[in-house]
DNA sequence: AGATGGGTATTGGGTAACCAATATTTAAAA
DNA sequence: TTTTAAATATTGGTTACCCAATACCCATCT
């Protein structure tokens, strides 16, 4: 199973944001936590410039990363399409 | 966001293999379920035979797909991996 | 036997996702 | 002000992932 689990790193950081604003390096922490590796500059940053352009994210004087109205709506989205795809994800907590 | 949700195939189809043998066509129609279309042959062979390759599945004479014991050992590891990344999945339902 | 059709399989290629390495900015210390 | 360090950003290239198109196999029907 080769390196399963990747792709979900823009679905990912805007679940972080949903709550409160993070900076490169703490959302960068936050994603070590639940990968066990840390995310290298190069991939977390090009990802928060994306999700900016797109209008799903922005970032204040301090480089604060938040949700926008439209990321807000997005990372709905995502989340009914993921539960959609994992409707039977209950099953593998308890396969843990 | 792109089309995110992919890379997880091979993980569903251990998934699904996981109760009872199906053959590809009836995958198909599992994964056609969760992720709203259905996958084109080329998607899913080639992933049937990296599987069995790695010997994860076995296929009887019916072309009938089941995992191996290192199938079951290895979609456990998978869903432990799947848990941590997603411990929040939690809020994720919550979400839908 | 030949034809038809559905499942199975392979091939070739395109693109998204990612990282290592490097550069730039920022901020604080000396 | 210069130095140092840490965060931020960019670039180039690699690989995983997936699909469309095609081919093959094997029933079942004619």
């Amino acid at each position: 199973m080769k390196d399963e689990m990747k792709g979900f790193l823009s679905y990912l950081t805007l679940w972080n944001l949903r709550k409160q604003p993070m900076t490169g390096a703490e959302l960068a922490k936050e994603l070590e936590k639940r990968r066990g590796q840390k995310p290298s500059p190069g991939t977390i940053y090009p990802v928060l410039k994306e999700l900016k352009e797109k209008g799903l994210i922005s970032s204040d004087k301090e480089k604060r990363y938040s949700l926008t109205k439209k990321g807000e709506k997005e990372i709905i989205e995502a989340c009914n399409h993921f539960c959609q795809i994992f409707y039977d994800v209950k099953e593998m907590k308890n396969c843990c």
